[in-house]
DNA sequence: CTGTTAGCGCTTTCAC
DNA sequence: GTGAAAGCGCTAACAG
C-alpha cells in the first residue's frame, strides 16, 4: 500500500505537503504542487480514507439501515439520499435481512460507530429489545412501533392511512372488506395499528368488524400474499373489497382475483398501503396510501442532524401524515 | 467520547487488558474481566471501529454500487448481500443517481478507500472513463457494457436473451415486434446489446428488423415507457408484439396497451427482462428473461474474493447466461 | 510557503 | 496474566 509518506518522499517534501496539495487546504507552491501531483501520479497513490476518519472524527456517512432493499425500502431509501446529499454526507444502504437478531446486531453492535448517524427503520425489535440499545451514535428510528421515549423517531399515520382507505371503498359500495396481511390481537406492530384503522373506518360506517375478515400474511410476500388470497375466495366467504397491509399484498391479491375471474373494481375494490411506483401502471393502476416517502426522509434526516449537532436535546417523536390516491382499481 | 484509556483508567488495568476482554484475544482473569466489563457497561463504552480497522489494515466491509436503489438492482443486491455475508463480510450499498460524474467520483473518488472491495454496475462511463480508472482496490465490474480488460468484470448474455424473448415470440405468431427502450445505432449500452439480440431473432426468422420498430425511452422509467408506447399505438405502426428491454418498461406497456384496449397476449404478446419479482404476480404474468442474479452476485463475490486475495492476478470476465422464463403475457 | 511534532483510538510486539 | 512502547496513515497546531 502506497502511503502519503512514499509520495512525500518521491517528490522530495513533508507528508503535510502532500497534504495540503491534495486537500487544497493551503496554498502550496505552483511548482511543489506539480511536483506532488506528478508523484501521486506515478505510484497511483489514493489516500487512506480510514486514517483521515480517525483523524478528523467523523466520517461524513450516515447509514440507513433497512430490513430489504425491496418495494416500499427503495423508495424510502431514495427518498433519504436525496435529502442526505445535498446536506454534504454520503448515504449507504445495509439491510438486516429483517431478523431481530440482525437488527440488534446492526444497532447495538460495533458496526454503528462507522457512521456520524444512523436511521433505522426497525420492524423485528420489539420495544423491550429497543430499550437495551445503548444510544452512542445519533440513531433516528423510523417505522411504525411505538418506542422508548429517549428516541428519536419518525412514524407514519398508520392507523388514519387504513381508515381513509376502508372509508373510501365503504364509500364506493363495499361492505365486506378484508384486512388482508393485518395481524389480529394488540401488538405494536406496523400491521395493528393499521388493522386498527379498518376497524375504525367499518365502526365508524356502522358495519360490522368480522374477525374472518383479518387475514394474517406471514411474510408479507407476493407468494404468500397470493396463496392466502386465493384460499379466501374459495372459501367463499364474501367479499366485496380488500384493504392490503402494503401494495405488495395488494399486487398479488389483483392477481388472485384476476385468475378467479373476479372483476376489479367492478366485484371487488382494493386499495393498497405504500403507493409503489409499479401500482400507478397496473392495469387498473392501485388506489393506495401514499407514505410521504419525501416527508418521512426530511424529518429523519432533520432530527438526525438536530442529534448530531447536539447529542443531549430531547428527543423527538414525529408523526407524518398520508395521503390516499385514488386510482383505478376502486370506484 | 469515550475511549479504551477512559475504559482502562475506570477499571485499573491498561488499554490492553480491555482490548483483550472485548475482543476475547488472550485469556483474562475473571476477576479482571469482571471489572472491565463493569466499567464498559458504566461509561457506555463501544469501540472506535475507525481506528480499529485503521490498525488492522481493513474493514471488513464490501460495496456495492449501483445507479439506483430500484427494480434490477434491488434484486441484485439482495442476491449479492445473501452471497457476501456467509464469507464474514458485511455489504453496503451506495447509489450513484446514474450519472456519470456520480461513478467515477464513486470509483476513483477517495471513499472507495472505506472498503476491502467495491463491486459496481456501471451504466454511466464509457470506455473511456473507465480507463482512466486507478484500481488501488480490489474492483469487479458488473453490467453490460464492455469494460478494458484490466478489470474483472460479470456481464449477462444480453444477446442471447433478447434473441431467445423474441424468437420466443415469433414461434408464437408475432410479426412485427417492437424493440422498445432500445438504442438505435453503434454503442456499448446495455440496450444496444438487447437490440442486436432483437435483430437475429427477426433475420433468423427472415423478418425484416425495421428502424421504426426500435423505440429509445430516454430514462427507463415507467413514465416515459408508458408515454411512448401509447404513442406508438396512436400512431397506427402495426404491433402484435414488444420486446422490453427492461421489465419496468414492459409494465408501462402492458398498461398502456390496456388503456388502449389491446389485449395481451391475443393482439399483442410482451416479453420483458429482467424477471421481475412483480411481474410474475400481475394478471397476466409477465414473460421474461431471467438474469440470473444468484450467479452473477456468486461470480461477483468470487472474482472479489479472487483479486483481495491476490492483487496481481490476472483478471477474469465472465458472461453469465440468461433463461427463458413463459408466462402469461405470451402465447 | 514548508516542515516538525504530536496524537486521533486501537492493537501488535515484546517484555515481565 | 498483564503492561509499555510503537505505530497504523493522516492532519491540526505550531514553528520557521
Amino acid at each position: 500500500m502506497v502511503t502519503m509518506s512514499d509520495v512525500a518522499r518521491a517528490a522530495g517534501v513533508s507528508t503535510m505537503t502532500v497534504s495540503n496539495v491534495l486537500n487544497e487546504r493551503r496554498p502550496v507552491a505552483p511548482a511543489t504542487r506539480e511536483r506532488v501531483l506528478a508523484s501521486v501520479e506515478s505510484l497511483g497513490y489514493e489516500m487512506n480514507q480510514t486514517a483521515r476518519n480517525l483523524r478528523a472524527g467523523r466520517t461524513g456517512t450516515i447509514a440507513l439501515i433497512v430490513p430489504s432493499f425491496f418495494d416500499y425500502y427503495s423508495e424510502l431509501a431514495d427518498a433519504v439520499a436525496r435529502e442526505v446529499e445535498p446536506r454534504g454526507s454520503h448515504l449507504v444502504l445495509e439491510r438486516t435481512a429483517a431478523t431481530a437478531e440482525h437488527e440488534m446486531a446492526s444497532v447495538s453492535g460495533a458496526r454503528l460507530q462507522l457512521y456520524d448517524g444512523v436511521i433505522m427503520s426497525s420492524v423485528g425489535l420489539d420495544r423491550e429489545q429497543l430499550d437495551r440499545i445503548r444510544r452512542p451514535k445519533p440513531i433516528v428510528l423510523l417505522g411504525e412501533r411505538d418506542v422508548p421515549e429517549r428516541f428519536d423517531h419518525v412514524r407514519l399515520a398508520n392507523e388514519d392511512g387504513a381508515r381513509m382507505a376502508t372509508a373510501h371503498m365503504i364509500e364506493r359500495g363495499s361492505r365486506r372488506i378484508l384486512a388482508l396481511g393485518a395481524t389480529p390481537g394488540d401488538g405494536h406492530a406496523m400491521t395493528t395499528d393499521r388493522r386498527v384503522g379498518w376497524e375504525q373506518a367499518l365502526r365508524d360506517a356502522g358495519l360490522p368488524a368480522d374477525e374472518r375478515y383479518v387475514v394474517p400474511i406471514g411474510d408479507y410476500s407476493f407468494e404468500n400474499a397470493r396463496a392466502a388470497m386465493l384460499s379466501i375466495i374459495d372459501s367463499g366467504l364474501p367479499v366485496d373489497g380488500v384493504f392490503a397491509m402494503t401494495d405488495v399484498i395488494a399486487i398479488a391479491a389483483l392477481g388472485a382475483l384476476h385468475e378467479r375471474g373476479l372483476r376489479v373494481p367492478d366485484d371487488v375494490q382494493v386499495a393498497g398501503f405504500d403507493d409503489l411506483k409499479v401500482g400507478r401502471f397496473l392495469p387498473p393502476a392501485l388506489t393506495s396510501i401514499d407514505p410521504g416517502h419525501e416527508a418521512v426522509a426530511r424529518e429523519a434526516v432533520r432530527l438526525l442532524h438536530r442529534r448530531m449537532d447536539d447529542p443531549e436535546v430531547a428527543a423527538e417523536h414525529v408523526s407524518v401524515p398520508v395521503t390516499l390516491s385514488v386510482r383505478g382499481t376502486t370506484r
